[in-house]
DNA sequence: TGAAATGTTGGGGCG
DNA sequence: ACGCCCCAACATTTC
């Protein structure tokens, strides 16, 4: 007799290892029809920007590899997800699906309906976690409240935290025998064209499950000792840089906090920066539980009397901004970093946002537009919850009036320049004590460097101190607001 | 996971 | 020796 087949769709989980979704498809013994189908209809706002779909296209590649190895293919679908997923099950008989559960609004409105779907259809629909450490259900308040305050959810999350036992990944899988029909995954164009700006993403990445763990290794041995301090310094290798994988799931959080426990455990010293990592990784957490249950957090202000805010709109700052060319080295350096690469170091992400939504009061949407577009790492929860959190309308955001002096960002966290000059080549001659503000060295000093202000490099967009002043007192709307 | 303004203290120059 | 001022260094508060 035949076993009917399993569906194993995959999501945001383009892994093998701890992939409960997949482990217990195998377990089962079934044929198995491994999925993934690319929607670009079904989320009808937020979808997948640029750089993410470049990275998809990789990793994609990538898990696709190691499932031939293992004897099994992966069955390329495009289309509209409520719709491909049925005739799958359809076209192959399969008595099941598995897959692991997201939380933006549109899968999880997706999940809602093909549950219904399948449930009608006598089909199982087997939902599992594993994209988070725990599930947003599972952390709460003694008196059941959703957290809104990072550090009492830190405490409860990590308080009697026992990560899941590891995976390994599948050794063989038993693929469903019957042809399908697959799309080309190159013929889907995930690689941008017509401009193709990723040219330097290729020697910055590798997508993809070994990728991720590579990355990991290496920030365990050289960089996890001294996270506490140097995830703070642009000029120094010293973040994991797992957050496109992590987003992807081509590494679980729960592999990240084993793996850091173990190695910081025979690590002298290394306790304190352990403890930062894995602060960092339940901020993703929080983030996640943010969105997942106030779905429009990355339209509108947590915090609704900011919808009081005097925003201004002004295309040609967004569009300096955008480019790099705001006249503030550190703010210039961060934003050529994201073209370049896809990504940007998490203190001059805090920085160029800052500047945007303070210095230039351009709303914090358009920056998180932008970074949707534009990172490889794009995730819907952190960007938002993050982009919320610097312009103070979030949950337990930065303070409004905490406006980040980018001169004094980049002297204290690139004391050299290193990080500025690296991406803002032009500015490369000038001395370590004016490379963060060009504006006030001598002419003979901009002379000697070849940079002349307004013509090899901007003026600065605005003034400090008078945006500064611009930024408070636009914030007493807000308290005008809130206050009636 | 700030910055700037304001307040306080104490050493040194100087009449 | 003393008072006075200046100001750096640090602490507090305010935005």
């Amino acid at each position: 007799m035949s076993v009917s087949p399993i569906v194993v769709w995959f999501r945001s989980d383009l892994r093998l290892a701890s992939n409960r979704a997949l482990s217990a498809a195998v377990a089962t013994g079934a044929p198995l029809i491994l999925t993934y189908i690319l929607d670009d209809e079904t989320p009808a706002a937020w979808k997948r920007g640029a750089a993410s779909r470049w990275w998809l296209d990789k990793s994609l590649a990538a898990l696709s590899a190691s499932l031939e190895t293992r004897g099994a293919t992966l069955i390329f679908r495009r289309g509209v997800t409520g719709e491909e997923l049925p005739r799958l099950v359809t076209q192959s008989k399969a008595s099941a699906v598995y897959f692991t559960r997201c939380y933006e609004p549109h899968a999880v409105a997706l999940e809602d309906q093909l549950k219904a779907v399948f449930d009608s259809a006598g089909v199982v629909f087997k939902r599992f976690g594993g994209n988070l450490l725990r599930e947003p259900e599972d952390v709460r308040t003694k008196t059941g409240d959703v957290y809104k305050v990072y550090t009492p959810f830190w405490k409860a999350l990590s308080a009697d935290f026992t990560p899941p036992k590891p995976l390994p990944p599948p050794k063989a899988i038993t693929a469903f025998k019957s042809a399908l029909e697959s799309d080309n995954l190159a013929a889907w164009r995930l690689h941008p064209s017509k401009p193709d700006w990723s040219g330097g993403f290729g020697e910055h990445w590798k997508p993809g499950e070994d990728g991720a763990h590579e990355k990991l290794q290496t920030f365990l041995e050289a960089a996890m000792r001294s996270y506490a301090d140097d995830r703070n310094r642009p000029d120094r290798p010293g973040t994991s840089r797992l957050s496109p994988h992590l987003h992807f799931g081509e590494i679980s959080p729960a592999q990240c906090w084993i793996a850091a426990q173990h190695a910081a455990a025979s690590m002298p010293g290394a306790d304190k920066g352990c403890e930062t990592f894995l602060k960092e990784i339940v901020w993703r957490e929080f983030s996640y539980t943010l969105l997942y249950y106030w779905p429009d957090l990355p339209e509108q202000p947590f915090r609704r009397d900011f919808a009081a805010f005097p925003w201004k709109s002004e295309p040609a700052h967004l569009a300096a901004w955008q480019k790099g060319m705001t006249g503030y080295p550190v703010v210039d350096a961060g934003m050529r970093e994201l073209w370049h690469t896809g990504y940007m170091h998490n203190r001059v992400r805090m920085i160029v946002a800052s500047f945007l939504i303070k210095h230039l009061l351009i709303p914090w949407q358009a920056g998180e537009a932008w970074f949707w577009d534009t990172l490889v790492d794009a995730d819907l929860a952190s960007n938002a919850a993050s982009w919320q959190w610097v312009a103070g309308s979030g949950a337990d955001a930065a303070p409004y009036f905490r406006i980040f002096n980018p001169v004094t960002q980049g002297e204290k966290f690139d004391p050299d320049g290193t990080y500025v000059r690296r991406w803002v080549p032009e500015l490369t001659a000038l001395p370590n004590d004016v490379i963060h503000a060009p504006w006030t060295a001598g002419a003979l000093t901009l002379a000697a460097a070849g940079v002349t202000l307004g013509k090899t490099y901007p003026h600065p967009l605005v003034d400090h101190a008078a945006a500064r002043a611009r930024a408070l007192s636009a914030y007493d709307a807000v308290k005008m607001a809130s206050k009636k």
